[in-house]
DNA sequence: AAACCATTCAACCGCCGACTG
DNA sequence: GCAGTCGGCGGTTGAATGGTT
């Protein structure tokens, strides 16, 4: 007996989500959480399959992705993660917040590989293409495609050089040990660094509803390892607050313990487009993500009227609402 | 302006491992 | 141990978009 189909295939349907399904998909699950994903297109009203729910919700709908090119620090540590882990994305994905596999597959695939190629180094063994000697150009043991899951040992230091990776400052562009690598630039495509204080979000800290995803991450004095931490974790933040909280100039910065304090989840509701592309489809994260959600949830009916706008509850500047997320959005600049 | 080519990335597909009865 | 189910992963596809001729 065959393995049986993810879902009755029958009817569904396939391709380009609609701004409808979107909407659909997200209104359940904000009401009912993530579960069983093969009933969610059924109880959630969709002619989709569990499987495609799934993987819309977590490469695109989710609240705490980030969006938008990869910064040259997650571009420096997915080259050093894919050295020691390989192609396994989701390994390489969970050490950079914000961001999804396939997200990071796309961008090894189509910028990461030419430029390396570009430097003269295989993509795939990170050894140099012209000599095929087993010169190690960074502190590889040895190309990601020999190693050895069942290699308990191997396997374990791999994980700690990776942790190290991670909890070092030494990744970063000038602290390359290659020195072809000193030389690239990895300027994706003019999307530019923001200082951690540049970030206008407001802060929050009254929320039950993600205590478990409160981040707390120690500042850097690196700039760049800094701004991508910190829109990583706060890209999911957008938060009411009160204005003594937003009237400070950084927004996460904990003045008395020096450390990075990022809000949970908590949407209010702020004037926005909430429709705003030529094909009408939903801009969840153009402007304000937690604005679109309150959208979704109290106001599911919506005509698709693409000039509308909701009422502003609180009455800030919209600038202070903005989703961090948008900084790092190429579109936005 | 049109045709062609290249690039990007959301979405799909098939496989695998974990779990359960 | 086996079969069935499910979620997750990595490879691949193809529509959309941009660039070039």
């Amino acid at each position: 007996m065959g393995r049986q189909p993810c879902c009755d295939k029958v009817g569904l349907k396939k391709g380009p989500w609609t701004a409808e399904e979107d909407k659909k998909l997200i209104n359940f699950i904000l009401t009912n959480g993530q579960c069983c994903w093969r009933a969610v297109p059924k109880l959630a009203g969709l002619l989709r399959c569990g499987k495609s729910c799934r993987l819309r919700w977590t490469n695109y709908l989710r609240p705490d992705l980030k969006r938008g090119l990869l910064s040259p620090y997650e571009e420096q540590l997915v080259i050093d993660l894919h050295a020691k882990l390989g192609n396994r994305w989701s390994k390489i994905a969970s050490h950079l917040p914000g961001r999804t596999d396939n997200e990071i597959k796309n961008h090894w695939n189509t910028h990461i590989k030419k430029k390396l190629r570009k430097l003269g180094i295989d993509p795939l063994t990170h050894n140099p293409l012209s000599t095929p000697t087993p010169q190690q150009p960074q502190q590889i043991s040895k190309p990601p495609h020999i190693m050895s899951e069942e290699n308990d040992h191997d396997h374990q230091n791999i994980e700690e050089e990776v942790i190290a990776l991670e909890s070092s400052n030494t990744i970063s562009l000038k602290n390359m040990t290659t020195p072809e690598l000193e030389t690239i630039d990895f300027c994706t495509d003019d999307v530019p660094l923001i200082d951690p204080c540049e970030i206008l979000v407001p802060n929050n800290s009254s929320s039950a509803a993600a205590a478990a995803a409160a981040t707390t991450i120690l500042p850097s004095t690196s700039t760049t390892s800094t701004a991508t931490t910190t829109t990583s974790s706060s890209s999911a933040c957008c938060s009411s607050s009160s204005s003594s909280d937003r009237s400070s100039k950084n927004k996460f910065l904990d003045q008395d313990h020096h450390e990075w304090q990022f809000p949970d989840f908590e949407w209010p509701g702020t004037t926005f487009d909430y429709y705003n592309d030529d094909n009408n489809n939903m801009g969840l994260w153009d402007y304000d993500l937690s604005s679109s959600w309150d959208l979704m949830i109290i106001s599911a009916d919506h005509d698709g009227d693409s000039t509308k706008k909701l009422d502003i509850v609180d009455p800030d500047p919209l600038i202070n609402y903005q989703c961090p997320r948008m900084v790092f959005d190429q579109d936005s600049w």
